[in-house]
DNA sequence: CGAACCCTTGACAGAAATCAACTAAGGTGG
DNA sequence: CCACCTTAGTTGATTTCTGTCAAGGGTTCG
């Protein structure tokens, strides 16, 4: 594994406040690796042997049942995903796989565990970082219970547009079949939705996103703290689906 | 507060590995409170001040936007809410209030972040009631997201059997107003749904559940354990709807 | 006894999934 | 380099599901 790696990493929430040798006992078992596109890194029922990081690329979090299939999260660099399986030692809840050439760090689960139980420093941060975690995906089940699909669209082009400086143009991150299982809708009801949202000052050029008229938008959208952020929870971890990395 | 208050709590996961001393630190700061049926506890959005902490009673823990409403969890005794908001120091995500007349204890998050930073055994168990909790609602989501409404119900109805030691007979927990809202659907449409599960082998009297055909039910809700459990996961706080307490 | 409130049922409207067809863009292999 | 194939995206027609509105029965609690 490369020192500059090393360097990216130690800046994550989760291990900027660790002790150094703590660190680097958790960078010695590790192993950087690289993954072509549409890899699954980790399958969903299998025991959680590695907390994983995304170096470079960018990874889909999803869940299966029964030929059913639904993004959870996308995670970006440099952001970590599935610690709460580690941490309890039990089956993945989702699945990963890469959405395109990825490189990925991958700790064994028993040296992180050890890890926490030495160093109360490390502990503390694991505990923001699942309390993020939790609280991202407390807000990500609010807005499916309480908003309609049209609300969560506006709300997301809202959300990416703020995530992106408050720029009136941007690109979406993902494509836009995994953005509608993110959103949980069909590819087909987004692209209707997102065609509808036209006279609710809000453009399209392919993924490139024009919001022409943000208080209309907005008047849609309804946008809310409690929902959509901008607390700094979710410092990465499955959270929602993040801004364009600065890989 | 009353002494085999402190012995519940106690016994408690989140408190159970944890120095004595911390303990009594925590107890010193908390007070235990009797509230009446309908009382809001805690409003999504207030600053988090306090660790809470069933004793008696029921808490329901829900979600508002724009005039809608959504239960996101029933927390019985004994088990705790809210408690990531708290480590945060993060506003409330969600809003509490009693189902009935309850016994609540309060501990200050101050308090809380203080001792687990010094109790290393505290941190841990913090961490595992956490990452219990982040799975509890991945889990949730992964219902609202993979099944449609009346495969909730069915599963829902086969999960507390299960809870109840596969009883074939049992009461539920909730109300079907709040049990509709837990899973996602409006009263009118769970009352239609119970009513035609009739035909899958389940029968509803009131409150009182039967499962006459385990198998055809079952073939309807097609469980999952990485959807309705049975890992011990969520420990307690916020996780899903919990057998009838043992008060 | 009356007033809420929960639950149920029916009729209807609206939203979303499904099925199908077509276009366009990207990648592959000859 | 081009023909081909795959896949993302769009659009339309249709069906299914779900929410909404309205009304009535039953229960509990003041």
């Amino acid at each position: 594994m490369r020192p500059e790696e090393h360097q990216e990493i130690r800046h994550l929430h989760l291990f900027r406040d660790m002790l150094q040798s703590s660190f680097e006992a958790l960078m010695h078992s590790a192993r950087a690796e690289r993954y072509p596109a549409g890899r699954e890194l980790i399958r969903q029922g299998d025991p959680a042997d590695f907390l994983h990081i995304v170096i470079e690329g960018a990874v889909e979090l999803y869940a299966r049942w029964e030929e059913r299939e639904t993004t959870m999260a996308v995670v970006h660099p440099v952001g970590s995903f599935i610690l709460a399986a580690c941490i309890r030692d039990a089956p993945y809840l989702m699945s990963a796989r890469t959405l395109g050439p990825a490189r990925i760090v991958r700790v064994p689960a028993p040296d992180l565990r050890a890890v926490f139980r030495r160093d109360p420093e490390f502990a503390v941060s694991v505990i923001n970082e699942l309390a993020g975690a939790y609280r991202a995906v407390v807000r990500h089940a609010k807005g499916l219970k309480l908003r309609t699909s049209r609300e969560r669209v506006a709300s997301y082009l809202l959300r990416q547009s703020r995530l992106a400086g408050n720029a009136p143009t941007y690109v979406l991150p993902v494509e836009k079949r995994l953005l509608a299982s993110y959103l949980g809708m069909t590819p087909e009801n987004l692209s209707r939705t997102l065609k509808a949202l036209a006279a609710d000052g809000v453009v399209l050029d392919g993924l490139r996103v024009t919001i022409v008229d943000r208080d209309r938008l907005a008047a849609v959208a309804r946008p809310d703290r409690l929902i959509d952020g901008p607390d700094p929870d979710a410092t990465n971890a499955g959270a929602s689906l993040p801004p364009p990395a600065s890989a």
